[in-house]
DNA sequence: TCAATGTTGGC
DNA sequence: CCAACATTG
């Protein structure tokens, strides 16, 4: 018997035990149905990413991968009856929309079950739960209770798979030139093996600076499901440094996925709307409107501010910017500029290769102070101290904003304090971060007594 | 109070 | 034809 293994993005065959179990003797037919809306959404460097992970894909399972466009209720029920399947096989969805969509795929395929297995979290979201069952707001007791919670060790690698041919296939998705990262199991296990024997002892206190490239880069593999997170937390476990700081530290971060995919699961409606009623009524800057220069400004690193112009050109250029930078432009957006926080949400799932819905949105409303323990919104990112604490040689943004090559040293955060700082074309500072700090302030006072 | 695309159902 | 709705990250 044939068993349709349906994957998406962020599951790999890794992590379907329990079909390898169902089907020791049957036949396997993997399948990738592709959105056309998610491609028309991604940014050219986030799509060459998609592609390249595609491509594995397609190697590792012996080129047997069928590529469908369409949509998903249409396309699966297709393939079962192309090859007569008796089952479909996917991972339990954990997004409000994936939700949705594989209640309508189920109920296509009539009697042909739709087995889900497997979650690419250590902990599923909406399992750890307070005592009373309700789920948790804030992280710190979340995180104590996912620990203690446990999660089972990883699965053992697929094997004796046989893959059924003779199903057509479209082309994979084309895309405008190749990855900047390495995406693929081969690359992520390359990766983790490198962060383990190199950055994983110094992480508590590099992980912060975008300048020394110490942190892990696990996100785009994570994403992809090229490498699962039980896989990280056993290897971090077993690690002679296992007990250290640095690795309690890193584990808290795999956590703040976990976290922010839970709160997601309870609150659907936090994708795209603050997640507290706090804030409602605080005013914002049209992007469309007047302002839109600064967005622009923004979106493609010409601030003045050369932390926070690093940072934007790092992502558009390489389709990753550094967590802490992250915060910076993020609190830039916000309280620089006055912009909700959903417009500069959806231009990082655009650009990032590791974009990922729960823990990106959450973070941008965490900056904002609109989502769970969320940064008291008075908390205004300076870029210029963090760039000089966080970046310290200016190496950072010497890497990415070109015009400054020339500033030497920590100057560089500070460019019209230098003669010929901006000689070599670099702008001047579309806003003046203290006025807009004040600003800030006395919108939220408004809003807060609104 | 996301933006972009695709689908549907009115005429 | 096009406005309203659905869908995606």
């Amino acid at each position: 018997m044939t068993a349709v293994l349906w994957l998406r993005r962020d599951l790999r065959l890794h992590d379907l035990p329990a079909l390898l179990a169902a089907h020791e003797g049957g036949q396997v037919l993997p399948v990738f149905v592709v959105d056309p809306a998610l491609l028309a959404t991604a940014g050219p460097v986030r799509r060459a990413h998609l592609v390249a992970a595609l491509e594995d894909l397609r190697e590792s399972t012996d080129r047997a991968l069928v590529v469908r466009t369409g949509r998903p209720e249409e396309e699966v029920p297709r393939l079962v009856r192309e090859s007569g399947a008796g089952s479909v096989h996917v991972s339990r969805e954990t997004t409000p929309y994936g939700r949705r969509r594989d209640a309508r795929v189920a109920a296509a395929l009539g009697d042909v079950p739709l087995v889900a297995t497997g979650t690419p979290y250590a902990v599923g979201p909406g399992v750890v739960r307070k005592a009373d069952g309700d789920p948790y707001r804030v992280f710190t007791p979340f995180s104590r209770a996912w620990r203690d919670h446990g999660s089972p060790p990883p699965a053992p690698p697929p094997a004796r798979l046989r893959w059924r041919r003779g199903v057509a296939t479209e082309e994979l998705p084309g895309a405008d030139g190749p990855p900047t990262h390495a995406v693929g199991e081969a690359a992520a296990r390359e990766r983790w093996a490198e962060f383990l024997d190199t950055d994983l002892a110094r992480y508590d206190t590099a992980r912060d600076r975008p300048d020394l490239d110490a942190t892990s880069q696990m996100s785009v593999h994570l994403k992809y499901g090229t490498i699962h997170p039980r896989t990280m937390l056993a290897d971090v476990a077993a690690h002679p440094a296992g007990r250290t700081e640095a690795a309690r530290r890193y584990v808290t971060e795999l956590c703040w996925r976990e976290f922010y995919a839970d709160v997601l699961w309870h609150h659907p409606a936090s994708a795209w709307s603050d997640l507290n009623d706090g804030l409602r009524s605080m005013a914002y800057e049209d992007p469309a409107g007047t302002p839109a220069a600064h967005v622009r400004a923004w979106e493609e690193g010409r601030t003045g501010y050369p932390f926070v112009d690093a940072a934007m050109r790092q992502l558009r250029e390489t389709g990753w910017m550094h967590n802490r930078a992250r915060m910076v432009v993020a609190s830039f957006l916000v309280k620089d500029l006055h912009v909700w926080w959903p417009h500069g949400a959806r231009h990082f799932l655009a650009h990032l290769a590791d974009g990922d819905l729960a823990s990106n949105n959450h973070g941008w409303q965490w900056v904002a102070g609109t989502g769970t323990d969320a940064a008291p919104y008075f908390r205004v990112f300076n870029p210029v101290s963090q760039g000089e604490r966080f970046d310290p040689a200016g190496d950072y943004v010497r890497r990415h904003v070109p015009e400054l090559a020339h500033v030497p040293g920590a100057a560089v955060h500070q460019p019209w304090r230098v003669p010929d700082g901006l000689a070599h074309g670099y702008p001047e500072r579309i806003v003046d971060h203290a006025a807009e700090r004040a600003e800030a302030l006395r919108r939220y006072e408004s809003a807060r007594a609104a």
